[in-house]
DNA sequence: CTAGTTGCAAAGAGTTTGCATGGCG
DNA sequence: CGCCATGCAAACTCTTTGCAACTAG
C-alpha cells in the first residue's frame, strides 16, 4: 500500500539524524534539495509521517510556518518529554523520576498522560550559555 | 503605548471565558463578528496577546491553520497547570508539590518553566466516571 | 492634538493539489 | 503491468500589510 521511495527514505533519514530539533518545511527542503527531492515531496511525506505519528507539528509564536519534530515511537512512547524553549532540543525523563512524578500528580487527584504532555523550560546547555 | 480599545476587550474577554479551549482565528472571528470586530483586528490582537504571552499558539496535525489558547497570567503565574483531556477542566499544582517537581527536573538538567507548561491527563472526576 | 488602532481590500506566504510522468513491487 | 509517488506549477487558504478614517488618552 505504501511504496518505499528514495524521497521517503531521505526524509526519514533526515529526521532520524536530527531527532531533537524542529524544522520548518522550508528548512527541511533546503537541507535536502541537493538530493533532488522536490518541495511537494517534502510536504507530502511530512504529512504522511505526521499522520502516522512519527512526526509532531509545532507552532512557534511569531512564525507563520509550522515546524516539525521527529518522535521516535519505539524509543519514546510512554516517556515524559521535556522541550527546551531556547534551542528546541527534546529529551525525556528517566523511568525512576517519571514514576515519582506520577505519584506527585496522583496525590493531587490527577493522572498524568506522558504521551500528551510536553514540559517546557530551559536545558542545561542553554542555561549555561547565558 | 497601548490603547485599550473595544476590540481588544472583546477578544480578551472571549479568551477569558474559554480558558481551557483552543480556537482557530476563524473560529474566534465567527464567534465575535456580531460585535462588529474585523478579521484583521482579530489577527492583530491575537498576535499581540501571543507576544505578551497571554495566548499560546498551537499546531494541530492535519490542520493548516493555527490554534490559540489563553494562558491566564495573573491567576496562574508560576503555577503548574494540569488540564484534563476528558472534560477540559484545568487546575494547578500546590506550591509544595511543584517544588518537588522542580527538583526532579533539575536533577535531569532541566529547568521547568511552569508558565509555558501544561500537564495533560485525566482528573479524578473523569477517572471515577469510567 | 498625536500616536496607536481599526476595517477594508489587496498582497504575501506557506501549503495543498491536478496532472502527466516515472518508479516500486 | 498496475498502482502509488514524484515534480512542476497553478490553485488555495490562512495571515499579514498599506492606507485612510477613526479613537483613546
Amino acid at each position: 500500500m505504501e511504496y518505499k521511495t528514495k524521497q521517503r527514505e531521505i526524509l526519514l533519514d533526515f529526521f532520524c539524524k536530527n531527532e531533537d530539533v524542529s524544522f520548518s518545511a522550508e528548512q527541511i527542503y533546503e537541507n535536502l534539495k541537493s538530493t533532488g527531492i522536490s518541495q511537494s515531496a517534502v510536504y507530502r511525506n511530512i504529512r504522511a509521517l505526521e499522520e502516522s505519528g512519527k512526526v509532531r507539528k509545532i507552532a512557534k509564536a511569531g512564525s507563520r510556518e509550522a515546524f516539525y519534530q521527529y518522535v521516535d515511537l519505539d524509543d519514546c512512547k510512554g516517556h515524559l518529554h521535556m522541550s527546551c524553549k531556547k534551542c528546541g532540543k527534546t529529551t525525556h525523563l528517566e523511568e525512576k523520576e517519571a514514576e515519582i512524578l506520577s505519584k506527585i500528580f496522583s496525590k493531587s487527584n490527577f493522572e498524568i498522560d506522558n504521551d500528551s504532555t510536553v514540559i517546557y523550560g530551559t536545558c542545561k546547555d542553554c542555561e549555561n550559555k547565558k
